[in-house]
DNA sequence: CCAATCCTGTAGCGGTTGCTACATAATAGT
DNA sequence: ACTATTATGTAGCAACCGCTACAGGATTGG
């Protein structure tokens, strides 16, 4: 009884293409017959691979998640910042660059998917945010002392850009003089 | 020809309880029949009083957006908060508050709706957000010079929360002491 | 009262959804 | 070589989607 031998046919590179395709169309709308189309393969082989929709997504997300760490890995180099403005500003760029934009979408839709409850979505997001924080202390000039709150004022950066409010966002770090707190 | 005589039958009401019914289930998944019967009609009816489920849309985020407004007005009187923590604990209070939730919720996915390029999404978010900042700018101790920075930090708190991360949000305004900027 | 316009229910269309039944081909293990 | 398991295509199902055609009822202007 030796069935262990071939366990997972290529799912890694399905799951690549499929990443590559909700990259592009969204999250919200990805249904099974054009994600298949996308993968080369059909809904029914979908299906086969992960057992549902469900799962599929469930997976789709954590290889999203990874994906989204090498990125941010090989962004920026680890070394730190002089000030949290200035990190701010550089991550912003990444976020906003044409390359990593579509991540930072999806991004979005698994935080509002989050926010409905969607418990692959909030595990995803859970996760995402802690490799962003571990990301963002090695190169904090306060180390992870500092990462959280920079990483909040960034998120919130994202929501402004999204809702064609950049200046806004970009108000909170351009102006380094005095805030009473 | 007096044919203006009754063109609005009673579509602020129809918009009302449609507004209920995305509150509590969501924006994505909001189809037009589910949404009729939750206003006691067919979607028939929607269809010839909207025009269309993207016309419908539309309208229904523009009276979101507006019913938002006066939630906010109600919920916290006109009067300026001591420090910029104070105000974003009290906000944030409000938008984790069993009552208001529901409208935290659908704000992150018109977000994630106008991060994927959804119009009406976009132009409803990007009222939400000068409606917020002036609301925010009559309570700042900054007034309208530092509500987009606490805008922006409580948005990014809102993400945290929606992903399980409400500790790291926290962690953004208790901890006034000194943050090398 | 008649006719024109407005309102609304019924039924259905063409399309998409996730998923399954069935048959078959390929690939093993012995 | 035979058999058991795995892999994959074809066809289709029931449910849902937005929307429309049609008909009849209600209302209103003349």
């Amino acid at each position: 009884m030796k069935k262990m031998t071939k366990k997972k046919p290529d799912k890694q590179a399905l799951l690549t293409d499929l990443a590559q395709h909700v990259l592009k169309h969204g999250l919200n709308n990805a249904s099974l017959r054009p994600m298949a189309k996308a993968a080369g393969t059909s809904d029914r082989m979908l299906i086969y691979y992960f057992g549902g929709k469900d799962a599929l997504i469930a997976e789709l997300l954590e290889h999203l998640a990874s994906q989204m760490a090498v990125g941010l890995d090989r962004a920026l180099p680890i070394e730190r910042v002089e000030t949290e403005d200035a990190l701010v500003m550089k991550v912003l760029a990444l976020m906003r660059s044409k390359d990593f934009y579509p991540y930072t979408r999806v991004w979005l839709e698994i935080v509002a998917g989050a926010a409905q409850g969607m418990s692959a979505h909030r595990l995803a997001g859970n996760r995402i945010v802690l490799i962003f924080l571990e990301w963002l202390a090695l190169r904090h000039p306060d180390g992870e002392r500092g990462a959280p709150r920079t990483l909040t004022l960034i998120e919130g950066c994202l929501v402004m850009d999204a809702v064609g409010h950049s200046s806004v966002a970009d108000l909170t770090y351009q102006t380094t003089q005095s805030v009473s707190r």
